[in-house]
DNA sequence: TGTTAGCACTCTCGGTCGTCGAGTGCTAAT
DNA sequence: ATTAGCACTCGACGACCGAGAGTGCTAACA
């Protein structure tokens, strides 16, 4: 009676390379194939053996009997628990992407979705996490052309937000100057909500625009709003038709479909404590995302707050690059809006 | 010897239920069809008669002999150009959009974008002018936390640029308003290529940081550069999935790439001077776009500059909806960046 | 003269069938 | 333990065929 077979040094080569192959080809891999590009002195009976064996184990299965082998979900996990052990190299080319200029929180998250899907070529996601109780550290009137001017709250963290507003004609900038310290000097320090609701009391202020006070409680109040909730921003989302699994249309549309709503995607992303987390195929939880990955990595942003950066891609996907670019973005990101 | 047959009003009333049945079905239309949805109190047979006269006038084409009628290029434009004649009900849908913040010239744009795609379910492309000759009206420094300020510079048309800069820990609110005075007071009315030749003289200026000047040239070298180019948006571009004439993917394909050379879409948009246009087919001079049509219409934006939003989506197309959509939004554009 | 019923004809679509080839598993030889 | 050889399996692909949709034409009819 024969026991299990043992996964010794040339099985994890051998599969290792039926990984590499299928990730290039997206086709079932053969033995030949094996025994000509990888494992040059070994015959294909002798890798037919061990794919034999290696599917016995789990690692290899047959979409039919006369196709090659594909890597199973365990093959995957396997090569990319390894992959997470050792320290992910920091990719230079992801690095470079932040020289521009980049003006508020938005703006960075945007721009490092379209670094990443740019780099690896797959769709990309980042999430910001939600920021309770920011608190606002500056408030400034800029004077515009036509009797409007631009206000501008900074908070502590450093969030920027700003709209046009109509002032009187007649003020002009010291006039919103001197609006701008006096608004300063009383809700520096509040809180949104706080400030909010303190406007009411204001309407009447020396000096001051009804208007002003306005548009101060509308900034606010969509702050408030949009600091309480994750945000998340989708890069390259059709990167994904360059990938020959999804040339069914249908498919694409799904995929597509679940990256519209955020809160199909929050799904894939969240939920997971630390620095990398690779989701693979229906460990996904999302079933049009049946037979891609969910690549992750998360990068802090201030008092532990934590936000991910994220790939998805087919399941049969470059785990080491990715990680990689992931991880220098994700560096990035926390040195930019980290405290 | 019979002449051309002429185009009555029947045939009108059966070219015209037609292209209504194709725009809905997107299959061939059947002489059934219409004797039975449209013109119930014609036969088969006539309108087979009428449609074979029609054929015969370019009004229709059968992708092959025993299949529907589908419109032709000339059937749709004089569909589209009796549409011009009257003018566009302005679609309120369409200005509900835009009671929404909006910051400046680009995130009116984008936001154009998104509105556009959403109410039409096409793609949307939307292009603002480039715009010569910027001229700063105004430079104002916000104080930020940890030695930072947010540099804003508001030109003459009202466009606004920002970017965070170091400054030194020691200037507080006011200084920073005292620099934004002097600034503002020396660069105002300059253009933006001016500005950015001034700042190396003014490198040592009392009290104010060689970062802040470095700074401001920065942002004026970005604005300038912007400026002088045409900025092009696009919403909604995999939008496109949802017809049945992109269900091959690689038509599909073509179809997003184009979208993400900005030159070919400008090709797409530029040269026309009416308010409307409607590109049928191969009139786009696009080989990628053979069986779309791109509709656009022309926005004002102050001096005599126009900028253009467009739907591009398959050649059969609600024009109708598309064209009042388009002029809802050009209508608001015009609103909020007209002078 | 315009409309309509009838009919033969054409062409696509969907399914079935058979061939081809890639790839496997097993056995026997080395 | 490795490998050559061989029979076998199964999907891909092209050929083929019948059904159905739609046409054009003709002849009858109002």
């Amino acid at each position: 009676m024969e026991g299990m077979p043992a996964i010794d040094a040339r099985k994890e080569r051998i599969l290792r390379a039926i990984i590499d192959d299928y990730v290039q080809t997206a086709m079932p891999v053969g033995s030949r194939t094996i025994s000509r590009k990888y494992e040059t002195n070994l015959s294909s009976a002798t890798i037919r053996n061990e794919m034999s064996d290696l599917e016995e184990l789990g690692y290899l299965a047959q979409p039919h009997v006369s196709a090659g082998r594909v890597p199973s979900v365990m093959a995957y996990r396997l090569y990319v628990d390894e992959l997470l052990e050792g320290s992910v190299r920091q990719d230079a080319q992801a690095r470079e992407y932040f020289s521009q200029r980049v003006r508020q929180m938005e703006d960075v998250i945007t721009s490092a979705a379209q670094a990443i899907s740019e780099i690896t070529r797959y769709t990309a996601v980042v999430m910001m996490p939600k920021q309770l109780e920011l608190r606002v550290s500056c408030l400034q009137l800029v004077p515009m052309p036509r009797g409007s001017a631009l206000l501008v709250i900074v908070t502590d963290t450093g969030a920027i937000r700003d709209t046009v507003i109509k002032v009187s004609e007649n003020l002009d900038g010291d006039a919103l100057y001197a609006i701008s310290r006096m608004l300063t000097e009383r809700l520096s320090g509040r809180t949104l909500q706080e400030v909010q609701e303190m406007l009411g009391a204001y309407s009447r202020l020396a000096g001051s625009d009804a208007r002003v006070i306005e548009g101060i409680a509308d900034l606010a109040s969509q702050m408030e709003k949009q600091s309480a909730t994750d945000t998340v921003t989708v890069g390259g989302s059709h990167n994904i038709l360059n990938y020959p699994e999804y040339s069914d249309v249908e498919k694409a549309r799904a995929f597509l479909s679940v990256l519209e709503h955020k809160d199909r995607l929050m799904q894939l992303l969240s939920g997971t404590d630390s620095a990398f987390t690779v989701r693979i195929g229906p460990e996904t939880g999302v079933p049009e995302m049946a037979d891609c990955s969910v690549v992750t990595a998360s990068y802090r942003v201030g008092a532990g707050h934590k936000g991910f950066v994220g790939v998805i891609g087919p399941t049969r996907m470059p785990y080491g690059k990715v990680l990689s670019a992931l991880s220098a973005v994700g560096g990035a990101l926390s040195d930019l809006l980290g405290e």
